[in-house]
DNA sequence: AATGAATGAGTGTTCATTCAT
DNA sequence: AATGAATGAACACTCATTCAT
């Protein structure tokens, strides 16, 4: 018991550090970022930081992991509209906009890291692997379907246009790119042309 | 005229610096480029640094200003092919993505820094900028033309389309995704088709 | 009582650190002290001095601060020998030397700084100051009793002769102008005297 | 002819470089002044400044005896109003007063540097002991004329009023002190009656 | 587990002074 | 004499991480 009420301590401190930490991480960015900030927002002495975590890339690894997760709940969750592939197209844009823009300021943080940071450029490139991956099985589908033409290298077309609409987001949401809702539209029509929907 | 030669050992010093800066920062990136290693590769004394340079964002914003200025320059040496919108779209991704390839070191640099120091990330927005606004005339003109479809906007278009291809620069020479020369095409192709070209 | 012991340990190195820098800019002067050397006499790492000050400026404040404490209870402990008002500025004015005198080495560091950092030459204005008002109410109450002449004053005469002692005490242990201790009986006449007393 | 025109210049820019360290150390205190800013000042290059002075303190040095000798000559040219010592001591206090005013930025850093240069701590105390030896003359002869009791010491009383003079300059005109010239009054009456005259 | 004091490596920047023209 | 570029020693301060209680 007393083990019981030492874990659920220990996991609510945790949790306190890792919610400070994130807060930290968006108003400061990584680099100016602070472990003794982290530890005053989490209301948890200096010390008891490294009771938790190995040292500053941990959290944050394990901020990003977590953002990462529910990143693809929610683009799971995005309704349906129609169907075809436009309607896919549609809803994979729109999903991935509106969880990008929920998590702005830590992926903001996420595309820093993944600049100087080698594990956490591995991390980066493993997750855009699998939108890659994801939207040429798509195209690829549809290509065999007879719904996009022959000329249409599957696997080019998908990463170029995740990079396209990944990198909107951050022009938008951390840049700051003035955009309306409009342009969520615009840019799966510009997909859909390109890969001759 | 010995103000000439006075001038001169200035301005070999000054040049020294700015290629052993230019290494550094491509080897370490910003934050690990020390300004002593600068000095010691340009053959220079530390306090040398200091006569020809306020710090270390100086330096950095001095060879991103003249990258800047060269990648210009070589995008408009690069040669048309034929014509109309997509020898024009070609010639324009072809040269973007050579001169990118060229400096693909310091451009990594440079959209590190951009991450966390306000005035880089000025001089970025403000480089995106010229790219959109070509090709969003380009794409108006077009249109009026009537060579792209009216229900294209052409400042939306521009602006995705341009992402795609700058940041599949990156994805490609700094991040080392594997691509062939076909792409470019392949990129030129999703382009044009894109804006119903 | 852990927690006691934590305070007791860090008050220990708190502790070690003031006797340090006393030292040290007893020895040095402010500019020419270095934190390292402050360390090494206290026997502690370099970066504990900044778990306990702020920086050179605050360390020196404190000294300072204590330095002045401890002035003004040794001259409250001051024995009065007889009564008048020459008995009292004769105990004033040998207290006050006394006082110096012990304290001189730091009193020169205390004149130094006073002389360019705002900060000190204001805590330097505040405690002449109270010397000033001090002086200046038992002039007044000497006068209200018809011991001192009406054309005295008080403030003038109080902030003069105030000044005279103060600045003695710095030219005899600071400068190490000669003197004897018939001067302190010298330097109460000369105050008496000049009060017309 | 070259050969005077050749010093004509230089004494020309010894002069300037004079000025210009006069407004710096005034402006900045010693400590702050920079060589460079000397130079610009004085429209001469950063490193004539060598030319003409061994280093920092020389110029400095330089002024604080110009300034003295002026001090002395302005002293000198003050009108005696009346006769009599009290005459003779009022017209003292009124001129060293009146010349400490005019030089009171430089003073003010001349203390300064007093505080941690020993060669200028030698300046210092020969230039007080003049006034010192000046006021002992001056009492001995009173004394010897009847004019002031015997039991005036008049070595001890001299350095302690020239020290009440010169420290009120200091807390009057660099340390911002409140007084109006009716303490000059003051000061002069504190001074002969602690005498007994 | 928690605490918070102790540690110490790491570096950008300043500026008086020197020196080659 | 004048110029101004070159030199390099010197140092305070930060903060992630460790560790004794």
């Amino acid at each position: 018991m007393t083990q019981v009420r030492r874990q659920a301590r220990a996991e609510r401190t945790r949790g306190a550090l890792l919610r400070g930490a994130r807060e930290v991480f968006e108003e400061r960015g990584f680099l100016d970022a602070k472990i003794s900030e982290i530890c005053d927002r989490a209301g948890v002495a200096y010390g008891s930081f490294y009771t938790h975590f190995a040292d500053k890339d941990a959290v944050f690894a394990e901020l990003i992991d977590e953002m990462l997760r529910g990143l693809l709940a929610v683009m799971r969750a995005e309704p349906l509209d129609g169907d075809g592939p436009e309607a896919r197209i549609a809803r994979a844009n729109r999903a991935y906009l509106r969880a990008y823009q929920t998590n702005a300021r830590l992926m903001a943080v996420f595309e820093q890291v993944a600049t100087f940071s080698p594990a956490m450029r591995q991390t980066y490139l493993r997750a855009w692997g699998i939108f890659y991956d994801r939207q040429e099985r798509a195209i690829r589908g549809w290509q065999e379907a007879g719904l996009v033409p022959a000329d249409v290298d599957p696997r080019t077309a998908a990463v170029a246009l995740a990079t396209m609409i990944g990198r909107t987001a951050y022009t938008w949401f951390v840049l700051d790119r003035p955009h309306d809702d409009g342009d969520v539209e615009q840019l799966t029509r510009l997909y859909c042309r390109a890969i001759g929907i």
